[in-house]
DNA sequence: ATCATTTGACCGGC
DNA sequence: GCCGGTCAAATGAT
């Protein structure tokens, strides 16, 4: 077994072992849905389904379609594949909303693992900011129907909620090495290009971690006191266009790579839905971790348009937390 | 040259 | 007909 076979085995079996964390929760709640259940029911065995090919077990069947109870996952997939209106509605669908404050150091870019590529943007009736619509990079050449829909909250401009559609069915064969085979321009803005995907999952993940456990006093401290959304939450890069200088953007994006556990916090307005911190948020997603693409600024400079101009901050410096949703079962982490 | 983003057009559901 | 979601040609970035 590879050392990336290694590294993803481990991956896989905690991602098992927190999915599972998760159902229990989930189980214990009443407003958790029985689709929120079967849900993590079918990301617990594509977990195992992984962890046994990272060390070479033939399972008979391809990942994320040949488990028993994977019944919902299979009409969900035929639907993506033949039936485009029943698909949305069928899709499996969670909301994460990802907080983010000047102020604290955030190394790198952030970034779910996951390659998207924006297909559109909207302007939403009543909403004040345009939602931007992603695919998965992999679409074409995997078949891989993942969306996420970005959108800058309305309430809280440092506020950003991301809704993902449909699971990632696209494999890591095509960027498990990390490097790019000929041909593909993935990212380059990764921090070690030499790095498997997995790894570098792991490296963020602790990096986030750190930033998040700093980051989480402070945040909390803020919590009570409404975000001032007289000066641009984001700053830009200095590459950037002068143009989208106005709109402000972090260097965060949706997805938090791999396990963290730190205390929750109650947030008054969702007050007594289900709390707990997630570990890989992205579990739901069985794409492999993909290099990151070098869109997800873009992505959410324009998601996160904000008409004002002023003070700026340093792109690396950000205050993080997030909460995610998924049915009527809301997390935080 | 290739791939990503932008943005108006288009489509389907309600 | 409105609106959210997607398509695809034009444009941009590397």
């Amino acid at each position: 077994m590879g050392d990336w076979d290694h590294k993803n085995l481990i991956n896989e079996l905690v991602q098992g072992k927190d999915l599972a964390r998760q159902l229990q929760i989930s189980l214990n709640a009443p407003s958790s849905s029985q689709e929120t259940r079967e849900f993590l029911i079918q990301k617990i065995v594509d977990s195992f389904e992984k962890a046994l090919s990272a060390i070479n077990w033939n399972t008979g069947s391809p990942p994320l379609s040949g488990s028993p109870r994977s019944e919902d996952s299979e009409k969900d997939l035929k639907d993506q594949e033949h039936n485009a209106s029943r698909k949305r509605k069928a899709m499996p669908r969670w909301t994460k909303q990802i907080r983010f404050k000047p102020g604290l150091g955030v190394e790198g870019p952030l970034d779910d693992g996951y390659s998207w590529r924006k297909y559109g943007q909207k302007d939403i009736l009543g909403a004040k900011y345009p939602r931007g619509y992603y695919r998965c990079t992999h679409r074409n050449v995997q078949g891989c129907l993942a969306t996420k829909q970005v959108q800058k909250s309305d309430e809280d401009p440092y506020v950003l909620e991301i809704t993902y559609r449909g699971k990632h069915t696209c494999t890591q064969a095509s960027n498990v090495n990390g490097a790019s085979p000929s041909g593909t321009r993935e990212n380059n803005k990764e921090p070690n290009p030499n790095l498997g995907a997995q790894q570098q999952n792991v490296q963020q993940s602790q990096e986030l971690l750190m930033s998040l456990r700093a980051g989480l006093r402070i945040l909390t401290q803020n919590l009570d006191t409404p975000a001032q959304p007289s000066f641009p939450p984001f700053y830009v890069p200095s590459n950037t266009k002068p143009e989208n200088q106005a709109f402000l953007t972090p260097m965060i994006e949706n997805n938090f790579a791999q396990s963290f556990n730190y205390p929750s916090y109650m947030s008054p307005a969702t007050s007594g839905t289900t709390y707990f911190s997630i570990s890989d948020p992205d579990g739901v997603n069985t794409c492999g971790a993909n290099p990151t693409s070098g869109s997800q600024i873009n992505d959410i400079i324009s998601a996160a348009n904000s008409p004002t101009v002023g003070s700026s901050f340093p792109l690396d410096q950000f205050q993080l937390d997030q909460n995610f949703t998924f049915d009527n079962t809301r997390f935080f982490s």
